[in-house]
DNA sequence: TCTGGGGTCCTAGGACCC
DNA sequence: TCTGGGGTCCTAGGACCC
């Protein structure tokens, strides 16, 4: 007999976010954008109800928002990152272990807990997180983390399980499965999902009985896996170390199009900057380095080109302005004059932790640099991103964000806590 | 007309996730 | 005019080796 995973997952997450620090959001229809505030990542019930899907662009939608008074909240990861970590602080005592699995979805080992009802266990840890962060949420226990994941889908969508869902019986399993679309199970896209529907399988029933080698011939060993799972055999255990990360990016699209090679630089050296500061904060790092820009991928009418190049970074580092200096090295051997960019992005890979990175004959004397990187580090955490720069990131900045509908730093900035009249 | 048989390592690209 | 950003895993195929 296998532990009971449990999958808790916050509903409209960024959305329960907002309403915690803003009850003018609370009962009415609220979306939240993109970076660059360009199309919707998370909404309401009430602006799903309305018809407004996952990733609508912002202005397609500026007449239904005119029209219902739709509030809108520019993203403010720094809020919902904090607001995580309350979360996770609210489920310590009901479980055994746990794996933060993404922003807004933590698996549980509820090995240890099999003794008691576990539905009203759940219920009894969704009441702790309300009670700490007001975020609702949904609670899924089965057998595998593929079933945790498909009966919290079920707990969301059918009012009658009151937000828990319990798949371990086998007649409550059989009558999720069988109403269940392939296309919602998790980790079948829609590619695979095209190809099980030529096959007849449409819904997760059917897909739990095909034969694994089957699976394996249409969709490779993770179709196989998880036709295990939804058998009830784990191919997949919840992870409690975290693993070492294998690459990092910081990419953007521009606020407005970029035509010139000083202005990509601009751009690319914050994102190198950008880069190794999240390399010195994990610790890390990196072996190689690309950046690439593009033209605007929705407007294939207009002149359309992609650049891309990499380097590889010897010695190993996380110094901002050796990735600067690589970033100017590959822009240059990219570079097409002519076009219109609209998005860039710098990528980190071969990432090593620095104690164990590879010394090299020449290095020299790294600690000055690792001083001033760490000051700059700093200036940047107390004083906000844009106080010390390089001077190739550019004072005018027309390709920065917009961002214009951003919610205060509620929790992260003391300036913005908010305040209580009585 | 005939044109080895393995290995390994690396990269690009597809598919998927939130 | 305006369409996100940041990840993971797997496979095929090329380069290279003996």
């Amino acid at each position: 007999m296998t532990s009971p995973i449990a999958l808790i997952d916050c509903n409209n997450y960024y959305v329960s976010c907002e309403r915690a620090f803003d009850s003018s959001l609370v009962g009415v229809p609220v979306i939240v954008l993109s970076n660059n505030d360009g199309c919707a990542i998370a909404r309401s019930a009430e602006a799903k109800a309305l018809g407004i899907k996952m990733g609508d662009p912002a202005h397609h939608l500026r007449d239904l928002i005119r029209q219902h008074g739709i509030k809108v909240r520019s993203s403010n990861y720094t809020l919902y990152g904090d607001m995580q970590r309350r979360v996770v602080a609210a489920c310590l005592a009901f479980v055994r272990d746990f794996e933060i699995y993404s922003i807004d979805e933590i698996f549980l080992d509820f090995a240890g807990f099999e003794e008691r009802d576990l539905v009203a266990h759940a219920h009894a840890l969704r009441q702790r997180v309300w009670r700490w962060t007001t975020i609702p949420t949904c609670v899924g226990i089965a057998p595998t983390k593929t079933l945790a994941k498909l009966a919290n889908a079920a707990a969301k969508r059918r009012p009658e399980f009151g937000g828990v869902a319990d798949l371990r019986d086998a007649g409550v399993r059989e009558v999720v499965l069988s109403t269940f679309p392939t296309d919602d199970i998790w980790g079948v896209g829609g590619a695979t999902a095209r190809k099980l529907a030529d096959l007849g399988i449409t819904t997760a029933a059917a897909l739990r009985d095909m034969p694994l080698k089957q699976a394996r011939g249409v969709g490779t060993v993770v179709l196989e896996r998880l036709v295990a799972e939804l058998q009830g055999i784990p191919a997949d255990a919840v992870e409690t170390v975290e693993p070492t990360r294998k690459g990092m990016a910081v990419t953007r699209s521009f606020g407005t199009p970029l035509h010139d090679f000083d202005g990509m630089m601009g751009a690319l050296s914050q994102y190198a900057m950008r880069a190794g500061e999240k390399l010195r904060q994990h610790g890390l790092v990196a072996g190689r380095f690309t950046v690439f820009f593009h033209t605007n991928r929705h407007k294939p009418d207009r002149p359309q080109y992609a650049g891309s190049r990499s380097t590889s970074l010897h010695p190993m580092t996380s110094d901002s302005l050796e990735l600067i200096a690589a970033a100017r090295r590959c822009a240059e051997r990219a570079w097409r004059d002519g076009y219109a960019y609209t998005k860039a992005g710098v990528l980190l890979d071969d990432l090593l932790p620095a104690e164990q990175r590879p010394r090299t004959l020449f290095e020299g004397d790294t600690a000055p640099r690792s001083r001033l990187m760490a000051a700059i580090d700093e200036v940047n955490g107390r004083f906000g991103k844009f106080t010390a720069v390089t001077a190739s990131q550019g004072f005018r900045r027309q390709w920065r964000l917009r961002s214009d509908m951003r919610s205060p730093a509620w929790t992260t900035r003391l300036e913005e806590v908010p305040t209580v009249r009585a």
